[in-house]
DNA sequence: TAAATAATACGATTATATTCGTAAGCAATC
DNA sequence: GATTGCTTACGAATATAATCGTATTATTTA
């Protein structure tokens, strides 16, 4: 079984670098990371080469510049980081989590709608 | 102007005792933590006084035992780490962490209750 | 009141994460 | 084919977090 993969948080901002772009190279990854983090090239090199030896990304080697492929998936983290969230910081309620989510940052009139045929599935169950 | 409060997560684990308690003795809050943690009492001790240096808890001396007290908000760390987290886990929107979070963690009626007056409560605004 | 028990203080060690410098390889171009 | 620029590899330095051992002081109790 494989252990479970628990990004750092500079791990986890480049991972969202390429969910977003599902593909990049180091170069590509480092542009996004470098406009709000002032960082040498190769941290985010290292930083990458180690995701890679923990299996948190891929990379194609066939070409001299390599291309990085995230595998943890976004999901899965999303899961990972939200389950622990609501144990340490909402007392195991999901529903504190969603109040408070709500509560501070207000969501669009869609987004309600999302969220409430939601709810009506979860009823039908 | 006081700095940004960002608990580690040892020290997030101890602020959730203490939010728990109200205030507790470092051998309370030791006692819950090795519940799942095998670690000393010297290294509660230890995380705790750090956590009074950087402001996180607060304590009482009169007595040889002293008393801690979460000066951090538990609604503070609540707000900064979920805000963290949508933006980073969930591309800075809040409809896709709820939607997730009521997907995989299944509420009880009365908190699908709870969460649509909510709804109710904002589509008024 | 002497011994045992329990608390704090604090330095030091270990573990983990982050950062960077330098070397070496490859490819384009002068 | 030498120079320049961009790439990876990798060791090492630095920063931060977590752990513990030991000394000291206070409190309880035998």
């Amino acid at each position: 079984m494989s252990k479970l993969l628990k990004p750092t948080e500079s791990e986890l901002e480049i991972l969202s670098i390429l969910w977003e772009k599902g593909t990049a190279t180091v170069r590509e990854v480092h542009e996004v990371v470098n406009k709000t983090k002032d960082v040498g090239y190769t941290t985010t090199l290292k930083l990458m080469q180690i995701m890679n030896e923990k299996g948190l990304v891929t990379r194609n080697e066939t070409a001299k510049t390599h291309i990085y492929i995230p595998s943890l998936q976004k999901e899965k983290a999303q899961e990972q980081f939200l389950g622990k969230m609501i144990q340490t910081l909402f007392s195991g309620s999901t529903s504190q989590l969603v109040l408070q989510a709500l509560g501070n940052h207000q969501p669009s009139e869609q987004d309600l709608n999302e969220i409430k045929s939601m709810i009506e599935k979860l009823e039908r169950k």
